[in-house]
DNA sequence: TACTACAATGCATAATTATGCAATATTTAT
DNA sequence: ATAAATATTGCATAATTATGCATTGTAGTA
């Protein structure tokens, strides 16, 4: 069961890594890394890690893994502005008040709009004081636990 | 020749409008629409197609068109603001002056930073009014067309 | 501890897809 | 107009992948 969470972690980041043709490269991979598994089993694990076999349009076909194992690169620049934006954030109720860098407060409060975290109702953003507004039902922790998920390093 | 673009236009609308489990299924789709072709001349359109067969991760596969046959949700919002923002584009020389609604310059303008068009050296927004420096070697009219193939009704 | 239920796995093979080759169709060059 | 070059296609089948079934492994419960 260990075993299978560890093969499957194992699957990601060797189809990241490398380009793969077939389950039998893989599996060959899979055998350097210690694991010796079955053609059928392999399939299985692809089935349920949503892993898609893609053609490069005119050489051949490769493994992929779903989008969602990426962040897409704007992403990735908006968490960084809000990463490197925010100081702190406290609550009042339902108001959060996010300190950011002078300035910043446009940057980040737009980025955490482009993020679209559940938690978030709305934000308003002046120099460097952004004020958001809980969504009814949601509380401070949610919010702070979904930072934590989709913005490392900022609590 | 004609008739193979007519086909895989086809192809590309059935795969966006179905869920297409196998080459079988879709050839009979096809057959509908009136292409007669083997499994064998499918799987080569689909080859050049970039369309990949990804798993739903418990109950079966199915076919799906390369990501750049998609325009990304934010992509969309972002050709919105564009859209709805925008009075007019005037042009002195090598600077253009758009006009747009009260207060929504900067996210215009923050969206055609955004959708990267590469007619556009740099733009500065006001409250109403964006200036943008078109690139060395671009004239107006490459903008104004290329907005009309990114940002349809802007022109 | 023993039993039950569920998950994981391999074997064998069915299902699905890709490809080599030859033929045909289309485009390009003369 | 004709020949050469290139693209497309079907046939047959090789290659690849998915799955039914039985077995084994694991977790949960009495």
């Amino acid at each position: 069961m260990k075993e299978r969470h560890n093969r499957l972690s194992t699957i990601k980041d060797l189809i990241k890594n490398n380009r793969i043709d077939s389950q039998d490269t893989l599996l060959e991979l899979l055998k350097e890394e210690g694991f010796e598994v079955t053609q059928a089993t392999l399939s299985r694990d692809l089935k349920m890690l949503k892993v898609g076999k893609i053609s490069d349009g005119w050489s051949g076909y490769y493994y992929s893994l779903p989008e969602s194992d990426f962040i897409s690169e704007s992403e990735k620049s908006y968490i960084q502005d809000v990463r490197r934006g925010i100081i702190s954030i406290e609550f009042s109720a339902n108001i959060g008040v996010i300190k950011t860098r002078p300035g910043h407060a446009n940057s980040v409060c737009f980025a955490l709009d482009v993020l679209a975290l559940p938690e978030i109702l709305g934000s308003i953003a002046g120099d460097d004081t952004i004020f958001i507004i809980l969504r009814e039902g949601m509380t401070k922790e949610d919010l702070l636990e979904s930072f934590q998920t989709r913005i490392p390093e900022v609590n």
